[in-house]
RNA sequence: GACCCUAUCGUCUAGAGGCCUAGGACAGGAGGCUUUCAAUCUCCUAACAGGGGUUCGAAUCCCCUUAGGGUCGCCA
């Protein structure tokens, strides 16, 4: 591998539906390699030879979260390239893996097979050694092998169908991995498997060997669910004459000990994280770290420093289970990070959703801000403002730490109600309504908890709640404000 | 079943034979601050899967066992 040689990453996934957070983080990971040097190049292709498993719309989808996290790629369908088609389906099209399988078949790495599909279903289906059958059916022991090229021609020439399989020489094959070292099979264990299907189109094993080459790409980064056909790929390339590129596999990505993340685990989607509130640049962060890690102990890392820190050499060869607290953590950092008037922007949907009258959003905001870790949840934390939760537990006046039970709070509540109809609906501000309230315990002599704790429960009616008795008295303004108390005060004597 | 890969606190991980009494972060616990809850600060709990080697010395190298993951599709 020449040293001067610019490096070129492609990420290519399968336009088959959601794009789960695994294949995020190829893509990120992928990005990074290309990007994180002087002259890289981050190409998107898209693989979409099963055309019984395309999805509407799933491209659309990849497009839209490499935008939303910022994986601008270089080269790719919606804005071409030099080595361009960017589609398989549009390659196939253009006669490109029919070209080079046939050539394949006349360099001696693959062979025409004319077995169909039944005959092999038929020997799987057969009976109890079945499998064995079909592993060494599969395994360098296909009877079309031994058909000689001309014949094989003759019966492509009478209109038979037919697929072209890989040819396994013997020996053993070895190549290494960045992440996983040297590793070394014997060809025995390798399957003969199909690189043109009887429909034309190619499959992956054969299509991303043939356009990784024919698109120049330099380090192939994937899933290690590839490590196992690697080989075969090696394979390939020796075939053709073809220089192999770097690879890199990447460890997956873990729902628990035992299961991959998987599209079915609807959380795991990239999309259903950003509309459960998650920022994308949080997303982004978090996933960086799961296999990999950087020298230092920050981890924090925007894009722009994960490109000046990233190294192939520090990612992991094991498993990472996703592990939906720390995001959460993370993404508290990212919003809290955020200045108030972006953080109001952001808020600004929550808020709509369960406050319908005219409040001071801005102030409401500097009350959450330092206390929301993901968008989502502000709605239940706010939907008290617009109205009082109907017939809230009576228990919540009773609080031990601040001293309160519902004696204490009747009468905090009294002696606030009449406190608060003394300011004058111009002074209605925080200072104000701290001042009151602050007199007020000093007239009473009691503890402090002991009347800020009533009021806020009469105005919220919950446990907890952003701000505390002034915020929420601010925000409600006087006249809700009062109608609160007295309906505390009101609910407090009937008890 | 065959082949490939992996194995440090509950989780993400640091660790390239002596810097390890194993470090950081999340989560958990205790406390400070505080008008609630947070935020923040301080402190604490918690791991080298097991067994053999190699070596003066092993979390680190080798082997075996165990556990888990992956591949074995006209899916990618």
């Amino acid at each position: 591998m020449s040293e001067n040689k610019e490096i070129r990453t492609r990420f290519a996934p399968s336009p088959t539906g959601y794009m789960h957070i695994g294949n995020l983080r190829t893509a990120l990971f992928t990005y990074l390699i290309a990007k994180s040097q002087p002259n890289g190049k981050f190409i998107l292709r898209i693989e979409d030879t099963d055309q019984t498993r395309k999805v509407d719309g799933a491209v659309d989808i990849i497009y839209n979260t490499l935008k939303n996290v910022k994986l601008f790629h270089d080269e790719g369908p919606d804005i071409g390239g030099p080595y361009g088609p960017y589609v398989q389906s549009e390659r196939k099209e253009k006669g490109i893996y029919a070209e080079y399988a046939h050539k394949l078949v006349e360099l001696g790495g693959a062979f025409y097979c004319f077995c169909n599909k039944d005959d092999e279903e038929e020997i799987d289906d057969a009976s109890d050694v079945s499998s064995n059958e079909k592993a060494k059916f599969a395994k360098q022991n296909d009877p079309c092998r031994k058909i000689s090229l001309d014949e094989a021609k003759k019966r492509i020439a009478n209109g038979e169908k037919y697929v072209i399989r890989q040819k396994i020489p013997a020996g053993r094959t070895s190549f290494t991995d960045v992440v996983y070292g040297k590793i070394e099979v014997d060809n025995k264990t390798l399957d003969e498997g199909i690189m043109l299907k009887s429909d034309g189109f190619p499959t992956y094993n054969f299509a991303n060997v043939i356009d990784d080459h024919l698109q120049n790409i330099t380090h192939v980064v994937r899933g290690n669910e590839y490590l196992s056909s690697a080989p075969k790929y090696n394979i390939l390339y020796k075939a053709f004459g073809w220089e192999p590129p770097v690879y890199i596999h990447l460890p997956p990505v873990m729902r628990d000990a035992n299961h991959k993340l998987s599209k079915r685990n609807g959380d795991a989607s990239f999309e259903d994280l950003v509309a459960k509130g998650y920022l994308p640049e949080a997303i982004l962060n978090y996933i960086a770290l799961l296999g990999w890690h950087p020298e230092g102990e920050q981890e924090i890392f925007s894009l722009d420093d994960l490109l000046k820190v990233f190294s192939i050499q520090r990612i992991s060869p094991s498993a990472a289970i996703f592990d939906i607290e720390k995001l959460t953590w993370m993404n508290g950092v990212y919003i809290r990070a955020l200045d108030l008037n972006s953080f109001n922007d952001l808020a600004m949907p929550y808020y709509k959703q369960v406050i319908h009258s005219n409040i001071d959003f801005l102030f409401l905001s500097k009350m959450l801000h330092d206390r929301v870790e993901v968008l989502g949840a502000i709605p239940e934390m706010i939907d008290f403002i617009d109205s009082l939760p109907e017939n809230y537990d009576l228990e919540l006046y009773t609080h031990k730490k601040m001293k309160t039970d519902k004696d204490i709070s009747l009468k905090a509540l009294q002696e606030a109600k009449s406190a608060f109809e003394n300011i004058n609906d111009s002074d209605w501000n925080d200072a104000k309504i701290h001042d009151v309230i602050m007199d007020l315990v000093a007239k009473l002599e009691w503890k402090n908890g002991q009347v800020f704790w009533p009021i806020r429960v009469a105005l919220s009616g919950k446990q907890f709640t952003p701000g505390g008795a002034v915020e929420i008295a601010n925000i409600l303004g006087k006249t809700e404000t009062l109608k609160r108390i007295n309906l505390g005060i009101e609910r407090l004597s009937n008890s």
